[in-house]
DNA sequence: GCTTGACCTCAAGTTGACTTGAGTTGGTAC
DNA sequence: GTACCAACTCAAGTCAACTTGAGGTCAAGC
């Protein structure tokens, strides 16, 4: 019923090839079995790997996702989890919130540098406040950036140009 | 005037003396001299490092970052980069909304598995969609990961096993 | 029969932002 | 003056999540 090679798993599901076989070595999917040398995978993957986004995009680590699984592939994320992680993103978007009006009012704020005007360093302080309330275990900043400009694990040959003013 | 030994930072900053050395090094802070072999940091570093601090949970690298300097250690953002960093936050704002709803979905959810409930499957979709639509520059996932759970350069001693909530 | 192309394995490399460790130096307190 | 300890340098290691590369297999098409 319906195997697909893992061709077309990635063009089916955005996966790169290689993620997929990673997937698999650490045990986050599974294929449904061989064709000589093939994986062969069921059509059931693709919505594996969407919970894998969505894991992903939720901030969960890989090892954290795998650990919801089942081991018939299914979900099993205890309800008491979802809520701490729900919570835990509602205070990720309040800070996010703050941010945002901070870097809005530096880009409007007329003075010449942004040091100098004290409404930021007012909104740096409590930023900076914000960041010492929160428990952070090893002084670690928060990580934040999106997929606009994911810069984890950034392929070495996609330089940094195209974006509006290079930075790099 | 009032310098300071690399311990005094780091235990006015909480930036790591590790750290502090590195940002050094890159460029991005500046230590007032040395006596002997010790660096001498003068008070205006705090800020400087309150300001990377913003800027790494803005999700700017820190090579980002130190384009944002101007060689005597001032701001100088283009306020345009200002607004688009601020807009891509909104952005961002806008998708850890829909996530949480989802994830507090499915915590209420009654369905005894998450992948049968239709809604379930359709808030999936949802984000997904999201995920495309949004200009994603690598096909990289977004990382929203927050300081309540730092999981880069997570000690390798911490388990992944553990998680009932204490993200610690 | 031979090429092609999609797949395979396994090891090593990449990325950013640090941390760790080994071995050294020098200011300060006693 | 000497012990101590904070700082130093420099190289190497760490982490997650993949990617890359070299070399091999196999089914299909010419």
């Amino acid at each position: 019923m319906n195997l697909m090679d893992i061709g077309e798993v990635t063009s089916r599901s955005g996966a790169s090839v290689s993620a997929l076989r990673y997937y698999e070595e650490i045990g986050l999917i599974r294929s449904a079995g061989r064709r000589g040398l093939r994986r062969q995978f069921d059509a059931s993957v693709l919505l594996t790997l969407s919970l894998i986004e969505l894991g992903k995009v939720a901030g969960f680590s890989l090892a954290e996702i795998a650990s919801m699984f089942a081991n018939d592939g299914t979900l099993n994320i205890p309800r008491a989890d979802l809520h701490a992680k729900a919570a835990e993103l509602g205070r990720q978007i309040t800070k996010l919130r703050a941010l945002r009006e901070a870097i809005q009012h530096v880009a409007d704020c007329p003075a010449p540098s942004h040091l100098e005007c004290p409404n930021f360093r007012k909104l740096l302080k409590s930023i900076s406040a914000k960041k010492v309330n929160s428990r952070t275990p090893r002084g670690q900043a928060s990580q934040v950036s999106a997929d606009l400009s994911s810069r984890r694990h950034r392929p070495s040959r996609r330089k940094a140009a195209d974006s509006p003013e290079r930075y790099e």
